[in-house]
DNA sequence: CGCCCGGTTGACTATGGTCAATACGTGTGG
DNA sequence: CCACACGTATTGACCATAGTCAACCGGGCG
């Protein structure tokens, strides 16, 4: 694993994340638990958090910046699995390595917890082990929805999906009641999106093209898309985005 | 929902997933708590137990029988997102309504917990909480690992996938220590198959027949299944299906 | 300046989907 | 008992979608 940077510790009543990461059902008195057995860790965009099967001494939280998790097959196809954003978590409490691929996307920090301790602290606190369960379960939500996107839907679909998926999070606003015009930031390049979505980054780019002259979306450079109206964008994913949806 | 059977009640201290059920971990007393909440409901080969959408009022397990988990698109389009063998949980604590189509697929009888006094004794009882969170955490793995196969593998690599995991399954024993010779009972139609992997029923049956004519597997009947070298198959996955793999 | 990276586009191919005919096993009714 | 229908599976012919291989573009940076 490459060497990462070290931060300066942050108290966990600043913390940006208190109110939606696994310690956000924690009381003062388990926070200051978990601040000793707490530390940050910065890695930059693009460097290797974990590989699969590489042992992992902490669970953590993503406190800023995004990371993503895949499966790296021997002969080199690459499937991603989940998108990880501020507030979720990572590493499975029970098992020494990581499963999956772990890498930056975007500059990344960790809050890392030490693995022995945070499970033992699991066991006796149940504000800890109650949050890790309902996220466990909001993931398992995301995993499925996956699972229709990958198993059922063309190409064209699948690319409406995803940015009708990163449009929900970027606008938490209630769909019905948003303007429908919204203008998002993908942290994804074509290749990172063709692993996400099964497909290759020549048919995602395709894709994006078509949609474009379609007058779906607007592309402002690279990376900066516009959705003129995110229901006629809705209307092309073949249709079970559901309101409250979110990877992961 | 179809008008169910019900049963006579079985004490859990005698039921046949006592060690491997939510309640794995519970001790006596709290043994007793579910017992009063607790009831049997038993759904014929092909009903259905609760369509996406529908209230449940209830959590489950699976005591006896196959149930399958889907999703069906407005147009039709069906993926099937996970199997449910004996002592799986069925229902997300804190949702009203199945997210989810449950099918029996042979017949099942389910432990049902009234839903309402579950999610308090999920709140006072740690060791039910945490049996969850273990099972809801190897549920995720189950659909990350189906996430590679719908999204990166072949026709044939997604079937020998299937009957790998089936094997595997059926065979609980590590995959070195095992005789290669192994038959298997497919509890699933091609439809069903295709449902799952995310290929049409014709895909399955070419595909199926192709492997046989390798030599990878003998057909007995339509449902019955003789590999003959486990290895062999294996070689047909592409390459991922790890030894502790298990559906769900 | 030229290289590298990410992206786009084109030509061709292959994998798996569609539509259709046929087979097989089982249960029902004449 | 046989005829028939129905559900499940197999196989073939053809086609469409997405993959492969390759050329090319444009911006940023050494």
């Amino acid at each position: 694993m490459a060497a990462p940077m070290f931060n300066l510790d942050v108290k966990c009543s600043q913390c940006p994340i208190r109110h939606r990461a696994v310690c956000a059902k924690c009381d003062d008195e388990e926070l200051g638990e978990l601040e000793d057995i707490k530390f940050y860790r910065t890695y930059e965009a693009g460097q290797t958090i974990a590989w699969a099967g590489d042992e992992l001494t902490f669970v953590a939280s993503v406190v800023r910046g995004v990371a993503k998790l895949g499966k790296t097959f021997e002969d080199g196809r690459i499937q991603m699995l989940g998108l990880l954003l501020p507030s979720d978590f990572i590493g499975r409490p029970g098992r020494e390595e990581s499963a999956y691929d772990v890498t930056a996307v975007k500059d990344v920090t960790l809050c890392c917890f030490r693995r022995k301790p945070f499970e033992t602290m699991l066991r006796d606190s149940p504000h800890l082990a109650e949050r890790l369960l309902e996220m466990t379960l909001d993931e398992l939500d995301a995993a499925r929805e996956w699972m229709l996107i990958l198993g059922r839907k063309t190409a064209r679909e699948k690319i409406a999906s995803l940015l009708a998926i990163i449009a929900r999070r970027e606008h938490a606003a209630p769909f019905s009641a948003t303007d429908p015009y919204i203008t998002l930031e993908l942290p994804l390049t074509r290749e990172a999106m063709s692993d996400y979505l099964g497909l290759t980054l020549e048919t995602v780019s395709r894709q994006m093209s078509a949609l474009r002259q379609d007058g779906i979306i607007q592309l402002e450079g690279k990376r900066r898309i516009i959705v003129p109206d995110l229901n006629r964008l809705i209307a092309q994913t073949g249709g079970d985005i559901s309101a409250d949806f979110a990877i992961q």
